[in-house]
DNA sequence: GGTTTAATTGACTTTTACGTAAACTTCGCT
DNA sequence: AGCGAAGTTTACGTAAAAGTCAATTAAACC
């Protein structure tokens, strides 16, 4: 990750790093952030859904209208991930055919000489 | 998927419906094909990326060499697809929490009156 | 205390993955 | 034969997510 990448995420808002005279200072908490975006962007997340999870861990609203639209979303994020697993699944299983028909062509490779 | 997307695929080599005088005629294994793409980019693999997978899926060649390298390739594909369920998992876990949370929060609301 | 060294900022560029618009063909129908 | 809907091609536009470069400023080192 580089430094305008990270310096991007300052402006898009998903850090605050704490600032030490001009130079940007990296809490552990800073890093942990940084994690979870790294992560996002590994499923595909685009930086406005990274934004919108992020949003989600902070600290629950105390108002109901608020607590509800919150559990709302965090349901659409989880069946969003719940296909993605399905789509990884479906993947994995084709990869695993692909294998085990190399496999098998280098076996009769094998056994011809 | 817009008529544009499926044109921007045929460009890239990713299907190639058969034409009709000019018109694309999208055959079974075309269709197969653009949910394959879909599933690809469902997982934010890019285009290259998906282009490397449907070339994997293609008959296996004869040859030794060429035949290890596919599995090296399947391999590195795999892992990737291992790396982004324990994402997947992770983000499923904090995400319950935070619904844990919600509803802890709820139920303290419905307590109060 | 001057001079590298390093971090910051701003502007511009690049790549990916399409969207949009314009200018044709072509097919089906009446 | 004519008309409109639908499909095609070409070209340009654009948004997201950074990369790159140049100028500035601050820090640290001897």
């Amino acid at each position: 990750m580089s430094t305008r990448t990270i310096r991007f995420y300052e402006d898009e808002g998903l850090i605050q790093p704490v600032r030490k005279g001009r130079t940007r200072l990296f809490r552990p908490s800073d890093r942990r952030l940084l994690m979870t975006i790294l992560r996002g962007k590994r499923l595909g997340f685009t930086i406005a859904e990274i934004r919108e999870i992020l949003a989600m861990y902070k600290q629950p609203p105390g108002e109901e209208g608020q607590l509800r639209m919150l559990m709302k979303k965090v349901a659409e994020k989880r069946a969003e991930l719940e296909q993605k697993r399905r789509d990884i699944d479906e993947t994995t299983a084709e990869l695993e055919q692909v294998e085990d028909q190399a496999l098998q062509r280098l076996a009769e490779l094998g056994v011809e000489r």
